[in-house]
DNA sequence: CATTATTGAGGACATATGTCCTAACAGAGA
DNA sequence: TCTCTGTTAGGACATATGTCCTCAATAATG
């Protein structure tokens, strides 16, 4: 992760997205661009986390790992939506995983600096109240739709976010196959139950599968089958 | 539900849990004491929503139900938490059913009220922010759990929910067999494989069948299958 | 009291998904 | 080039869970 030391630049991205008024004067100063790779990771569960990302430009995925070591994907973001929340507030370590699946811009902002000046400053407590709301009432959903659909509907609802590119409308309808485990650890389920999806995708004509990638055929069956996609 | 007309019950409950500092002078006129008989619906998913309540005594059950008619548990509480406060900060109609497990004493308070007199009070801002990113942590935990654990355990988790009284340090061990079908739901489970789950445990010597009740005999092993509790 | 309607437990079978293993294939080093 | 090794798709089987149906016990009714 990179620092983009441009404070032009951090007010034109909260101007883009009405954000001046969630921050005062005070913790403008302590306000920091930073840019993620595809890819990189951008909060790691378990560690200690010390910043509050409001993330303005750019794809992330959240994850989660559990103690047998599989892991759980979350969700997928796009802008505007924050990252670290939950810990700044509780004051725990990082929960989740968190990495960027574009290019990635966000606000950073140390949770000592917000502590000291905007802990009392109504705007931003409302700010956040209302992305935690939402996450809340996201993940309540995302609850009932992963207990209640089959991996079917859960893969391709992950192949349509993960093969988009929301800032462009261009996306590449391919997919690395090897991170195939990862990808069936992400929803929730093994390695050879994937393969065995994919296989019934690619003879239903959906998709084919060739040297390392996976190339999508008909995006509109996948998002018949996906129904409502919780992965966004 | 019925409301309890005395300020100064009120206030005890507010010092009882310190709560006087997350509620300005200004409000206090609009506070109230309800009460709700066990069993009784306190929010119906669906209806509008109109007031926030602060559980300060007894114990909940949040649900919800699918287009489908599917029900599913989401959590079991006690004092101290918040009822309706998504809604409040969202301003959406009621999300999730709650019920009532045991006779509930809540402080109750018009979203209108609200928004008027606490809406620039950060203390409240910052208690409410605290509660749902605490329901956050929790909900993420419980949706692995249920992705992960098989409906024995979520179960035997039920079953030491229900069956016990925190108030009091007794507890029934007794189930009414009449809602069998809203348990299966309840735990996201059909009617049949409940029945089936229940036979093994009672073949296992965990519990005992008899005429419309299930008496549970080695909470102990329950503990063990139940391991870290969900629903509460 | 006999008969019918209701309800709850469980049998039989289907489906979704997990575990373990194997075969085919590709890349690395001799 | 040949062999070794690691990787990936898929076979075989086990388990968890869902659906549909039946049977028995109980309640309701004539």
């Amino acid at each position: 992760m990179k620092e983009i030391k441009d404070p032009k630049l951090v007010q034109s991205y909260l101007q883009a997205h009405q954000l001046e008024t969630i921050f005062n004067e005070a913790i403008m100063p302590y306000l920091s661009l930073y840019h993620c790779e595809q890819g990189e990771l951008i909060l790691s569960q378990g560690e200690p986390s010390k910043y509050l990302y409001v993330l303005v430009k750019g794809k992330i995925k959240i994850y989660t790992t559990s103690a047998e070591g599989k892991t759980l994907i979350l969700s997928f973001k796009s802008a505007i939506e924050v990252i670290g929340d939950i810990e700044y507030v509780q004051e725990i370590d990082t929960i989740n995983t968190v990495e960027a699946v574009s290019s990635v811009y966000m606000i950073g902002v140390q949770h000592t600096n917000l502590k000291k000046f905007t802990n009392d400053f109504s705007p931003f407590l409302q700010f956040i109240l209302k992305i935690i709301t939402e996450k809340f009432y996201l993940k309540n959903n995302s609850m009932s739709f992963n207990l209640m659909y089959p991996v079917e509907v859960r893969l391709a609802s992950y192949l349509l976010s993960v093969t988009q590119d929301d800032n462009e409308s261009l996306f590449t309808g391919q997919l690395s196959t090897t991170s195939l485990t990862d990808t069936a650890n992400l929803i929730g389920t093994s390695y050879r139950h994937l393969n065995r999806v994919i296989k019934q995708f690619c003879s239903d004509g959906l998709m084919e599968r060739s040297k390392g990638f996976i190339l999508i055929k008909d995006r509109e069956a996948l998002k018949t089958i996906a129904g409502g996609n919780i992965y966004e």
